[in-house]
DNA sequence: AAAACGACCAACCGCCGGCAG
DNA sequence: TCTGCCGGCGGTTGGTCGTTT
């Protein structure tokens, strides 16, 4: 149980989870090289803040995941698992589960939802080990001009959100008008976004946005001049493709949360644009 | 009853980026 | 600019437990 320099390995006792829970409450989270010293535990500083993060921080949420929750993590997935680099992907889907884990969040997916949603034929080995990894499907953006072949745009509320609270104008009346393929400026576009999103959402939110599909790594945060900007720099269109943006806003205890957007873009030429419910 | 198997998940390992010196 | 340290992350491992044979 010991591995270099005579640090304990291995699962934690009762006593240390005991010493390392009132070390943080004494000195807080953070410099955690000093956290087996001041805990007088034998164990490395980063045992210590896995076992701090995955186990004994308070709030945690244990048992199993609702429907939402998994619902929640195979939408943020399929944002974020295009990313080129998946720096902080677990972490960020955790980050919008409150009292999940990013090693929770990481479980689950590899144990329930990877062979669920992927099943055993798109996995590919990637060495000798065996070792398997999703062959994720690349979805780029189609190399076309936006502002000269994009003409409509739907947006369908989170499913949840919209169903029970279509969105409304400040006048009260329906969704604002779809940019024409004629009027179809990126001032237009954006202009529309802007009172499509302002005018649903409550006035006190913020509006942020995710583009993973924009060439291919995710832009967090910002607005929709931002999404739309991103757009027209890249000079490409996203038809068939599914975007999300995302709004993030405060409830009344102070905790931020977000309400999504599914985005479908297509060209007016391939016939009726759908309407999305 | 016990061996084999599979699912689950806590914990480890190696890598990376940020930062201070 | 370089180097070393630290915090943080994703991928993977291995122990445990329930189920099947």
């Amino acid at each position: 149980m010991e591995g270099k320099f005579g640090v304990r390995k291995g699962a934690w006792t009762t006593e240390e989870d005991c010493l390392l829970k009132k070390c943080i409450e004494k000195y807080g989270e953070g410099k955690w090289h000093q956290v087996p010293l001041r805990a007088g535990i034998n164990r490395c500083r980063k045992s210590c803040r896995l076992r701090w993060i995955n186990y004994l921080r308070p709030n945690i949420k244990r048992g199993e995941f609702t429907a939402d929750e998994v619902d929640m993590i195979i939408r943020l997935h399929k944002l974020l698992g295009n990313r080129r680099v998946h720096l902080k992907r677990w972490s960020l889907i955790a980050g919008r589960l409150p009292g999940r884990t990013a090693n929770d969040v990481k479980n689950y997916w590899n144990t329930h939802l990877k062979k669920k949603l992927f099943g055993q034929s798109q996995f590919v080995k990637t060495s000798n080990k065996a070792q398997t990894t999703p062959r994720f499907e690349v979805i780029k953006p189609k190399p076309r001009n936006l502002a000269k072949n994009l003409a409509w745009m739907q947006v369908r509320r989170d499913r949840k959100s919209v169903l029970d609270n279509p969105p409304q104008t400040s006048a009260g009346g329906e969704i604002p008008s779809i940019p024409s393929p004629a009027t179809l400026q990126k001032s237009n576009m954006t202009s529309w976004w802007s009172n499509l999103l302002e005018n649903s959402v409550k006035d006190d939110c913020q509006i942020g946005t995710s583009c993973s599909n924009i060439s291919g790594h995710s832009e967090k945060e910002g607005h929709v001049t931002k999404f739309i900007d991103n757009v027209f720099a890249q000079g490409e269109t996203m038809e068939g493709y599914n975007n999300t943006v995302t709004l993030e806003e405060e409830d009344e205890h102070g905790c931020w949360g977000n309400l999504f957007f599914d985005v479908d873009l297509w060209d007016p030429l391939g016939g009726e644009p759908n309407i999305l419910t």
